[in-house]
DNA sequence: TATGAATGAGCCTTCATTCAT
DNA sequence: AATGAATGAAGGCTCATTCAT
């Protein structure tokens, strides 16, 4: 189980996700993060605060790459619908390449408090201003409707990406999500006041 | 503290309600559910066979009323536009009366566990298949798009009022939740295919 | 190990006694309490807060009954100096009678951190009050020094009764403590100005 | 906080009595020691064999600093009630000069287990050996009683010096220690037969 | 039906000590 | 001699559920 190359912040975090997914949310205790990651149970909190810690760090961890890579992707589109379609895409399938990582931001870490989740909420907000750039500037460039609410929009497009793929983890992942994502776009699109 | 009045079924279900919106999930034990419906702790064990039963119960009893009223309006009603409206319309407002309830609904019960939210999953069927059945007649008449995904729709449908009310109670159920409903209409209607 | 009569309060008080005393402060874990008392680990959380209010109870209760008895027997005696000779051989002879009583208020409850040491020095004010007043009574009855510093003579009696406890406890109790209590007296009270 | 100049021993000990001072028994970390003295944790292991090692060390370099002085001092007097006074004087005003000091011995190191405590009376003997001569030659010289029990005696010296002391760091140090020497000295000497 | 005292399994975190460098 | 990252054992407390009354 040892993978020394990677550096233990890391591996603990990996760990996290594969024991979380695999064990649930309450039954990812830390001796079992440790023994994934192949260190002892006290070297965890060399690297994180407390069990708490290592959860938003993992929450941060992987949706900064998230938003990073969806920057990147839409950096290259033109359109503002391009560019929203690329987000569908890029969302659907980082998540359809880490079926761990797809239960534990579904289904396990909203188990968690309060507390825990209006901090994850913060991480979250990253991704609603990418979404909430998208909207406006297509907006300006006339491709959306000029009488587009953008905070609304966001929510719709966040709680269907959200529910699409709730919907398919819960399922067990049986389809393609990623081929989905078209039509997702195609429905979000249609909405805000494109034509056809 | 006594109701006496009511069935102690639905006296116990009440009290759940109130203890989990004012304490959370985490911190809503039987103890304190017996408390506030005022019976022992035994007495919650000859009605229930334990807690999970009672969330599942709580669920089951409160989501049964909300798609019973929902038929019950969207009866009235001619057009799946209006229908549609109606749904929303009404599942808004019966949230934005009961702020105990939506904060159960919306923050706390996403907290219970796997088991617990598919089951939780198997209860909203109900009202997913109102959806579906709004949406499949507003497709033979014409009144949405000829090739519109079903499944999809209701996903976006249930995730974008399901984000709107979370946002909401996130926000302290600060604003007019009832007054949006329109406007979430609007977006949906014409991602569906329908001419202004 | 059941004993059943005693009411679960004093059974666990004194169960915590012997655990200590034959564990150490630092190795009386809960659950060894709890075992001792015939209880389980659980019902001792129905009786006293934590593990720390187990052990200020158990002061309490024990030097609160110390205070009473000391009270009751001196207050038998006519002048100054058989009180304190009272006060003295009741001191010695409780200890003596209780050995794991003895090793736990003069070795093992010292090891408790500055904070439950302090809520002991409160339970102690009781006795070293009873004190107080047989001094500050022998020096207006003139059978004490007129310029004697009460407080000082207080830190004296308790300082030297104290020692004198632990030394025999640390000796295993080898030797009879009650037999030297009259000795004690004669050194304390001579200090007090006392005519031989 | 390097302190080059002193051998790491002794930089190590005076480390921890300040850590001790400040943090209490139970925080004083072999960590937090280290970083006071200026040194690495491993570094502590290569000067003591662990960490009750320190402790101990510290009191026997302390007690033995402690001791020599006294005996130092106490060879200067002529009369045994002038050494017993002087002794007093000395053991009062090393530890009033020494706040920190002062705190470890009478509160922090009490807390310790058995076995620790155990070791400190070890070292403690040879003070308390330094009282039996006094004592003894006192009574030979005519000085104290000819029927005084020396063990007796000792532990109603030591036991009065400790309490008043004790007392006095309790009281955070408020009053003048040093000034109190003589009147104790009064109170124990005329215990010990001495005519005014 | 109703009670509520009693049960006992389960886990995060600290910190003295080691050892490869 | 010196470092400091890594180790891993150990225990107080909560709360869903039971059962004698």
């Amino acid at each position: 189980m040892k993978q020394q190359q990677k550096p233990k912040y890391k591996q603990i975090i990996d760990a996290a996700v594969i024991v979380m997914a695999e064990n649930g949310y309450h039954h990812a205790q830390v001796s079992k993060i440790a023994k994934q990651a192949g260190v002892a149970d006290g070297t965890i909190y060399l690297y994180f605060k407390n069990k708490e810690d290592i959860l938003i760090s993992l929450f941060q961890e992987k949706m900064g790459l998230f938003v990073e890579k969806i920057r990147q992707e839409i950096a290259g589109k033109s359109t503002s619908k391009e560019k929203l379609l690329t987000l569908i895409q890029k969302h659907f399938s980082m998540l359809a390449a880490d079926h761990h990582l797809a239960i534990v931001t579904q289904l396990e870490l909203r188990q968690s408090n309060k507390e825990l989740r209006l901090k994850i909420n913060e991480v979250l907000k990253g991704y609603l201003m990418v979404v909430d750039e998208v909207l406006t500037v297509g907006k300006e460039t006339g491709e959306f409707r000029d009488d587009l609410d953008v905070r609304l929009a966001r929510q719709m497009v966040f709680g269907t990406i959200d529910e699409t793929i709730t919907t398919w983890v819960m399922n067990d992942q049986k389809y393609d999500l990623t081929a989905i994502a078209p039509r997702v776009h195609d429905l979000l699109i249609k909405g805000f006041g494109a034509t056809p």
